[in-house]
DNA sequence: GTACGGCGTCAGAATCCCGTCAAAGACGGC
DNA sequence: GCCGTCTTTGACGGGATTCTGACGCCGTAC
């Protein structure tokens, strides 16, 4: 799913684009001032920022500059403002698009698939890995592929994700619940017996010795862990 | 140097674009028609393209999808039309960006400055790539044939749309939700009956043996692959 | 030594997904 | 207005995937 950053001081304004966005199915973070924005963008790595210029704590280029410093999400700009240098301003600083007030929906919604359709088949923006190797096997994250011993290896969806979650945070401990709602959706969180079952089949299919796992270690009481 | 591609069928247009392009340091070729334009984009490959949609010969989202078919690079749409339909087809066909007449030429060279600096640290690799070869059929992606065994096959336009959309990521899964936004617009995503019968139809018409399909390759539950 | 919780394993059942076919509907050309 | 092509839709069978419960093992606490 897309996840959106919408960032405006006007209440009514990112009531308006939470609800479209919504019912098309992104997900949406909203900020209400230039700090949260940046706060957010950390935190929670949107695929698309909407970004009105015209914030109480700081200047709206400025929050484009400190976006621009880490990362090259699509950003698309809002703003009252129709005079041509403030636009080019804003484009030269990073920007992706710029869209005056009032704007249309239908248009804003285009120019925004517009950005993430860019954005999308090259990395996601903020991951550059996008193979792993171990001794036994080699994932590939944008192909979704897994070869062991110059062979593919099949993966079920479930299976896939699974690994695709513990290999994007590879030597960290992922904990059994959110392993769950990353996979099987957010109202899941105990029914580890599910884990239990995918694990074996990806040891199974990637270990050498699946019972004596070198690369995905259980943590007792706690999650998993992906080791390389 | 910026190689820029301008379609537009009026010459003061034209010439007060060429004029301060090449003031800008850019290389310009300029098409006054959609064939010329096509032709053009395949034998010089620009860096971007300004399109006008007002063409004499086709329609604007025409050249549009005419160059989606085989590059991802940046197309700018001027147009008299603002009414946001128009703005909607042409973004959702391809366009990165669209811009109303009159315009002003520094922000119409700001939009463009961000269309280039978007492309350019990806560029390089696929974009040249206009035919693909298998050793059963042949695709050229410019020319929009396939030619399996010195004749060309026949595809209607939304197998050749899926056969495109997987060919341009040979190799890589594309997900359902993916093929299906692509070929048949943003606002479809679960209706995966639409792939059965068109992946039936690609595999019928370019597999050796298409119950035993080598180069469409299905992953459950995900989405498919172009294998070569 | 024993009870208990957490984990791995296995196999069967229910469900989902895919390929296939055929027919109805939409569209465009003549 | 008719006809052919293309797209959409529905139904069906077979196979893969997911879910579920049962069982045994192991380490820890008591």
């Amino acid at each position: 799913m897309t996840r959106v950053l919408v960032i405006d001081d006007e209440p009514q304004i990112v009531r308006a684009l939470v609800i479209n966005l919504k019912a098309r199915k992104y997900e949406v973070d909203a900020a209400h001032d230039g700090a949260t924005a940046l706060q957010l963008a950390a935190a929670r790595h949107p695929d698309v920022v909407v970004l009105d210029l015209g914030l109480p704590d700081m200047d709206g280029v400025e929050v484009i500059r400190g976006l621009r410093g880490w990362t090259r999400v699509p950003i698309l700009v809002l703003s009252a403002r129709h005079t041509s240098d403030e636009k080019v301003e804003a484009l030269d600083a990073g920007a992706d698009d710029y869209v005056t007030k009032p704007f249309g929906m239908d248009e804003l919604l285009a120019r925004l698939r517009a950005a993430v359709r860019r954005a999308e088949p090259v990395g996601a923006g903020e991951d550059d890995v996008t193979t792993v190797e171990t001794e036994q096997f080699t994932v590939d994250l944008a192909a979704k592929k897994v070869n062991r011993g110059g062979k593919d290896v099949r993966l079920t969806p479930t299976e896939w994700h699974l690994l695709e979650v513990l290999v994007r945070s590879t030597g960290r401990l992922v904990s059994q619940r959110q392993l769950l709602q990353e996979v099987w959706g957010p109202s899941y969180g105990t029914e580890t017996n599910y884990l239990r079952v995918y694990m074996a089949q990806l040891r199974r299919k990637l270990e050498a010795d699946p019972s004596h796992p070198k690369h995905f270690i259980t943590e007792p009481g706690m999650g998993y862990r992906f080791e390389n």
